[in-house]
RNA sequence: GGCCCGGUGGUCAAGCGGUUAAGACUCCGCCCUUUCACGGCGGCAACACGGGUUCGAGUCCCGUCCGGGUCACCA
């Protein structure tokens, strides 16, 4: 059964060389963890820096982990992240399919070619379950990987159930190099014949991301360092192929604290879940690229960046070699500085909903309560707590009224919500200039100082001591009626 | 356990043989102020340890310790 070399001529891309590919390849779990979207970054800053492209491959060869809909939250995903890609299933390519199920033949026929260079072989030993994985690293004889090729053909032709090994050298070392870690090697003697083709003549990971890396024209393969020790083997396939090796970049891993990575089991927050959360997905990207990778030079101290400055600073250089810890504060942080950032409208605009989560009152103006908000949350979830008050009045006790710096007491409060009143209630207007004029000239007039009268109007007509904005904005928002109704209410209880 | 990788404040991090060891988050003060925020100013806090090499070491080498990864017909 000759193999037939036109058609491995055939696969070989007619990519120009010279030119940065890179691909994001998630395996399709319905689940965007941190690491995942910033190893998608990541890629995507690689070969947008480069002027490069960038590719969504689908790694789906584990058929007994397939999940519904789980590709679609990919697309979703990097949509909205705006990491958009130049070639994949959705969008086609010159090197389809880009979903690796549909790429089975090949797999297959990759195999049997390194069979036939002498760097693989076919075994039929029972699923082994463990026994190498424990203690020392003794690689026990695989018969089969003695068996001749007639013999190995004949049991195949029989219908013997098999995988397809690869055939490490038993002697020497393999070194390969890193982008970020350097020169690593190892002695062969420590690396394993790993399976390439399984039972079910699905392709291992291993081997389906050597072939479609080579076929696709991959030129930086970047990924979880939890793949650095299986690096080596790679190496050892793409000579045996006779290919180019391409770049290896490997990430070292977002952590939930010191000893745990950050996973769904242990609940942490997906890149969707930190959206529910209050989180803008700008200021996800911003802080994620940051944990990991840093700017050098003259902009070392730059934090905040736009996706086009990430692609323009973006170096291999800046990654960093250890773990970084997912710091939720920080995040926060940088979603506040986002936040300020925005301009009034676009942040009532996403304010909006929030605050009418609360405020159910159509005439109290969603734009003037974002106004007062904007500086004052730090995600969008904070934000219904903090304007309820507009929509009803609180249960409040009297001892509100005390306040030192202030200068007040219920005696003193008393007297400033007697003069206030009648002074609101005839006003010209009910605008912001009107309330602050009146209120400060009535303090003038009552020779205090304005806090004095603030804060006894602001209590009564929020009836919390902590506010977002002060007493004049909160009088104008209530409007004229039930500022006063509030007021009066308020000097019932001194 | 074998192999591989890493180790600067609580966290993210700059640093590439000579610095008072940046900066950011957190926390604490102060200023501003109509509460709270925002903003401004200031402060606490670090080179894991031990040996070398060197005139000089966070930076280079070795060892120890600690942490991570891997050792699947999962990715």
């Amino acid at each position: 059964m000759a193999l037939d070399m036109k058609y491995f001529e055939e696969m070989e891309v007619k990519i120009p060389k010279g030119k940065v590919r890179t691909r994001f390849a998630p395996s399709p779990t319905g689940y965007m963890h941190v690491g995942n979207l910033r190893t998608a970054l990541y890629t995507w800053l690689i070969a947008r820096n480069a002027g490069g492209t960038f590719i969504l491959r689908i790694e789906d060869t584990d058929q007994g982990r397939l999940v519904e809909g789980a590709t679609d939250v990919i697309y979703k995903t990097l949509a909205e992240c705006k990491l958009n890609h130049d070639e994949g299933p959705d969008v086609g390519g010159p090197v389809a399919p880009y979903i690796q199920s549909e790429r089975r033949d090949t797999y297959g026929k990759y195999a049997r070619l390194l069979i036939e260079k002498g760097h693989a072989y076919y075994c039929f030993c029972e699923k082994a379950e463990s026994g190498e994985d424990s203690g020392d690293f003794d690689r026990t004889d695989d018969p089969c990987r003695s068996l001749s090729t007639a013999e190995a053909q004949a049991k195949v032709d029989a219908g013997e159930p098999y995988v397809i090994r690869q055939r490490i050298p038993r002697e020497g070392t393999t070194t390969f190099h890193d982008a970020i870690f350097g020169d690593i090697t190892v002695e062969n003697k420590t690396l394993d014949d790993q399976v390439l083709i399984k039972r079910d003549g699905m392709p291992t990971y291993n081997f389906a991301n050597v072939i479609d890396d080579h076929l696709m024209g991959i030129t930086h393969v970047v990924r979880g360092s939890e793949y650095l020790s299986s690096a080596p083997k790679y190496n050892l396939l793409y000579e045996g192929f006779g290919w180019d090796i391409p770049t290896y970049v490997h990430c070292s891993p977002v952590m939930r604290d010191a000893q745990n990575k950050m996973s769904k089991r242990h609940g942490d927050p997906s890149y969707e879940d930190l959206k529910d959360q209050g989180f803008l997905t700008d200021a996800i990207l911003n802080y994620v690229a940051l944990l990991g990778w840093s700017p050098r030079g003259d902009i070392a101290e730059q934090e905040v960046f736009t996706l086009d400055e990430l692609a323009r600073a973006f170096d291999l250089a800046g990654m960093s070699k250890s773990p970084a810890i997912f710091d939720i504060e920080k995040l926060t942080h940088f979603n506040a500085l986002y936040l300020r950032a925005m301009s009034p409208e676009a942040f009532a605009e996403v304010a909006g909903p929030y605050i009418r989560e609360s405020v159910k009152n159509k005439q109290m103006s969603v734009e003037e309560i974002a106004a007062l908000l904007q500086a004052r949350c730090e995600k969008l979830t904070d934000i219904p707590e903090k304007v309820a008050f507009f929509d009803s009045l609180p249960e409040y006790s009297a001892d509100l009224f005390t306040n030192k710096k202030s200068k007040t007491d219920p005696e003193v409060s008393k007297a400033m919500l007697k003069a206030a009143i009648p002074m609101l209630e005839g006003l010209d207007q009910w605008t912001q200039d009107a309330i602050h004029g009146g209120l400060t000239a009535l303090a003038e007039k009552l020779e205090v100082k304005n806090a004095t009268l603030m804060w006894p109007v602001r209590i009564a007509a929020a009836g919390q001591a902590v506010t977002p904005g002060g007493a004049v904005e909160i009088c104008r928002i209530l409007g004229r009626e039930e500022t006063l109704r509030r007021l009066k209410l308020g000097l019932n209880k001194l």
